[in-house]
DNA sequence: CGCGCAAAAGGTAGCGCTACCATTTTTTAC
DNA sequence: GTAAAAAATGGTAGCGCTACCTTTTGCGCG
């Protein structure tokens, strides 16, 4: 009584081998290294392959040898445009490489990071990019016991997991409203949604640059927890107004928050940088465009995904980077939007 | 002599399953369905795991049972905002159920499709999502031989290769274009950018509404195969304004070109919609918070990805939907900027 | 109190590939 | 021409899990 198990229908390796007449394990050779096989059994199994359409288990092959062609990928979200660049920069970077990418929403929820990482752990991915330092510590065990190339990004800081590619929120913010102040604005108002960790600390980055010109004052802060969207900054503009109507000047957490202020102004007939000067964060496309052109601070966020994948990729090979963290750093761009303030 | 192929060191099934005085097949059971398990076994078999850290590995698992627990998905853009949108719908429909997401972008080719296409039969997936009704007959071969659930998303259209979830952007710019008309607009002008089927599609949907009023004009029409934005939207009206001096009402491909249109005008001092009525395509969030609030077309894109992804699900499990065609529809959303002609 | 049947648990044999080593063939050096 | 080194190829034995079937257990009932 035979008992067999239902096969796939699939063409295996060893059918491609039988054909061209070479061992299994040279075919298996053939799709991992070519140059390792002669000139003539490389044409034999190349045209076997393409005549049986031979398409690998990549099952198989995982289990195999112990490891996967995947690089898992943690963004806390997918509709902030700011992520789209890096995940750009992400893909772009990973294209012509033989590792393909595994994307994942932890929804700015830490919890919910720590679960994905769970599941990814269970995958076995041959490397890891997560968004942001502020992982629990659980993350941190879970990835500390992922032995593969981590990079974190989108901020430097101390105490990397193992690599990070970034740039400093705080200073990108203190950047801009330092630049504001001997423009000769004073009542400079700060614009925040989300409020995630980066978002705080680009607060962070306005408040001490407030305090060093004594110009802090908190009725001059409207935050939300709520996710951020261009008509959210209209609101929030609106309610920075009703409590500090001498306003002359908006920082906003970013740049769709910017647009919406610019939005609010324009409805209001507050000419800008005139009655009110505006200053984003991100330079987003359309901040060069807009009328006036918004001043902000430009990220390299796509760049900031190459990097990463270029770094983890280069540290599955075995050549680390000399210096794990690196820094991308902004460029302030002054646009119309924050020029010097008529006397 | 002992030759022994290095282990993983990780915790294997079987170790839990001694640990939990069972045998291996009963704790597969307990991860894949813990009702077939008497409580007592049950109890034995999670304590025993948890206490060991044990993580499944996928790789043997879709080796051995021939499946894996993985939906690919294509789209051609990562930068649009439409995707983000989409993209959103489909991580959102996927979470909860056991199946997690593997995207690809083609950048809007069809070549690289077909290619992806074929990186995606070597995972067996289970499900598969693609944008479009436009793949070569190489991609509709491949995706016929994958024998899996799958959803075209974006488009309505005929011969279906399994599936499909979205709308027709004929009827909808027809639609948009045959509300300006008796506004009282006759110059309308269109300006498209990126021209992929789905843009050309609006296009002759614009182009046959003004040829059914008399008011086809090719020196009415600006497009280019540069990729789409706001800053585009821009150059683009100017180009038209050049060529068509008269237009009074542009139809733009996409809301970004609407929101550079608008831009545009507030540089030329053309006010909106007296001098220029503006209508976009896909109402995107800062449509109605622009100044003035500007026409769209709503697209049900986020439900268009949980739509796809409920589909396949259910196809998954044998329960294929009745039609396999889901025409979602579409809103003219009609704001300030196409308010009806001041005679 | 044993019988029959369903539910629960187990044994065995791969899934398709590659690591590890051994062997054969080719090239190089002298 | 031969020895040594290098390159190319092959054989064997799993990787960790689950499909498939068999065996055991629990339990209601005549």
């Amino acid at each position: 009584m035979e008992r067999k198990r239902a096969k796939s229908g699939e063409i295996r390796l060893t059918e491609v081998a039988k054909l061209a007449g070479v061992s299994p394990i040279t075919a298996s050779r053939f799709f991992r290294n070519p140059e390792a096989l002669s000139p003539s059994k490389r044409e034999r199994v190349a045209s076997a392959a393409k005549e049986l359409g031979y398409v690998p288990n990549l099952a198989a092959r995982a289990l195999a040898s112990q490891r996967t062609e995947v690089i898992g990928v943690l963004i806390p979200s997918l509709t902030n445009n700011v992520f789209s660049d890096v995940l750009r920069g992400i893909y772009d970077a990973s294209e012509g490489s033989r590792y393909s990418i595994q994307l994942a929403n932890t929804r700015y929820s830490i919890l919910q990071e720590e679960q994905l990482l769970r599941l990814f752990q269970a995958q076995k991915p041959a490397g890891l990019i997560v968004t942001g330092i502020d992982q629990t510590a659980e993350s941190r065990a879970v990835m500390e016991a992922m032995n593969c190339p981590i990079a974190q990004i989108m901020e430097v800081g101390p105490d990397p997991v193992d690599m990070m590619v970034g740039f400093s929120h705080y200073d990108a913010a203190f950047a801009a409203v330092s630049h504001l102040i001997p423009q000769g604005y004073q009542r400079i108002g700060f614009v925040g949604a989300q409020m995630d960790p980066r978002v705080q600390r680009r607060f962070g980055g306005y408040r001490d640059a407030m305090k060093a010109a004594s110009l802090f004052d908190p009725r001059l802060i409207v935050t939300t927890p709520v996710p951020t969207s261009i008509t959210l900054g209209g609101s929030l503009l609106a309610d920075l107004l009703s409590k500090a109507p001498d306003t002359d000047a908006v920082f906003c957490g970013n740049d769709d928050l910017a647009l919406g202020v610019l939005f609010e102004c324009q409805r209001r007939h507050l000419s800008v940088p005139e009655d009110m000067a505006i200053v984003g964060f991100n330079d987003l496309e359309f901040m060069a465009s807009a009328v006036p052109p918004l001043t902000s601070v430009r990220t390299n966020r796509y760049e900031m995904g190459r990097s990463a994948v270029t770094m983890v990729l280069a540290a599955i090979d075995g050549n680390r980077p000399p210096e794990p963290v690196v820094d991308l750093g902004f460029q302030l761009m002054v646009r119309e939007s924050s020029l010097p303030r008529r006397a």
